[in-house]
DNA sequence: CTTGACCTTGCCGCAGCGTCAGGGTTTCTA
DNA sequence: TAGAAACCCTGACGCTGCGGCAAGGTCAAG
């Protein structure tokens, strides 16, 4: 047989044949006068092994050690092994299908945040808070995306628990809103501005108990590291005033600025 | 932010932050004096998002598509596929973990056959069969494996079904044996041997119905087929004989030898 | 004699980075 | 204050299981 024969045979390519060969999975035939693999039965033997052990999902390299280690014992050891392996691919592949599952609900509701695939809780939030035309809002939303699939998922629920409120009480939301209005009104002031101390004052007044736990907990560890002076340089210079007051205030011990 | 510390804040690596860069999937950022990458809270949110996406299964490219096409309607689309390409996945798991159990059951049963994976049915039916000494009985194993694993299913069963006789019928069993013994012994033996023609009779003596039955139909493409040929190669020339005897007898319109 | 269907070797490409190699910088520690 | 540890830089190869192409040689049929 030639290798187009035995590879259709086998139900492979002869490109693969020949890869086969180049790995030392299956020996190389006799030549004919030609040039041309001169293959006989015990190679399509070998093949067919070959196919049927790669179909079952082992690497190429397993499928080695199983033709080489003589018989028995190894084959049922790979074997097993990969069955554990299938399964954790399994439950990696069921654990994304349910993650799409609600996004592609999210999306057939009209709700899929434009920041892409978030936390259901979140989402939610973002979508009852949204379009607030505040651009200090906005960016709070982007720092809200981040913590959501950044910090560990309990922290995550404690924050969004403590900020339902804010989306769920319309006069919570306009108190918010007022104090974004105000924040980005101090773009363009100086780091002396004399707005910036009220203004502080009245975030720190707003936010309740149970957010100021929070940040306690993280604080010291978020505003040494680098993350935090980068969402500082994110805001324009009074504007990162009125944020670096708002943060040493819920503090516990509010060591100073820097 | 340097790149490990973006980088860190993401759950990646920043070899794969440099890749994201270098696959057009997220900024430069501006670089700091000794050349460091420095990033900013914008980067932060765009490699959550991506990272985000990739965790859902997305390919870069994929991504690169969710990112540039203007939100909305391109997600749901990209998910939507994405799902059923996981569906695809899972259910392909699923037939080779099937599969797998099978063959962990045989191999927990000792009736693993050391010639790898075949369908239950054959391994069955080989387990019954099995040492038998024979030259040509193990020449005639493999040809039943390779058949086992290169014809479509029904015509497996077929085959199998019209086998199992020779392996639970212990009187049937001997009369085969004793042919195999008569087959071997010609090895040596030249084309005109006289024991030929009587061997060639008795095995088309011993063989059932059905059995001619599935030989008619798959023959006239099998002796033209170079895998016949190859069969037939296999086997010393005076056995050769012996086995076109037979099969030119099963054959329903017996054209000649060649 | 040509066409078309085979065969030969050899090398690039794919996904998503990991992992050197061969440098420079910054920072902590002794 | 020096040395070591821990970062950073660019560039290039490696992995899986072949597919696809290049640049030929071979063989049967029209």
């Amino acid at each position: 047989m030639r290798i187009g024969e035995i590879a259709a045979l086998a139900g492979v390519t002869p490109r693969a044949v020949r890869h086969y060969h180049h790995l030392g999975l299956l020996p190389e035939p006799d030549r004919l006068p030609n040039g041309y693999r001169d293959y006989g039965v015990r190679h399509a033997v070998a093949l067919a092994r070959i196919r049927r052990l790669t179909e079952l999902g082992l690497g190429l390299p397993e499928v080695r050690d199983v033709l080489a280690d003589d018989e028995g014992r190894e084959l049922a050891e790979v074997l097993e092994e990969l069955d554990q392996d299938l399964a954790r691919q399994e439950a990696a592949i069921e654990e994304r299908r349910a993650r799409l599952k609600l996004l592609l609900e999210q999306a057939r509701a009209g709700t899929l945040p434009a920041e892409g695939p978030l936390s259901p809780g979140l989402a939610e939030l973002l979508s009852a808070f949204s379009p607030s035309g505040s651009a200090s809002a906005a960016k709070d939303r982007e720092h809200l995306t981040l913590i959501d699939s950044m910090v560990p998922a309990e922290d995550r629920d404690r924050l969004l628990d403590a900020l339902r409120p804010f989306a769920e009480d319309p006069e919570l939301t306009a108190r918010v809103h007022a104090l974004y209005v105000r924040l980005d009104a101090l773009v363009d002031a100086k780091e002396d501005d004399p707005r910036i101390g009220p203004l502080a004052d009245e975030l720190v007044a707003v936010v309740p108990e149970s957010l100021s736990g929070l940040f306690a907990g993280a604080d010291e560890a978020s505003r040494e590291h680098p993350f935090g002076q980068a969402m500082l340089d994110d805001f324009a210079p009074a504007q990162a005033a009125v944020v670096r007051k708002f943060m040493a205030a819920l503090a516990p011990k509010g060591r100073g600025t820097q």
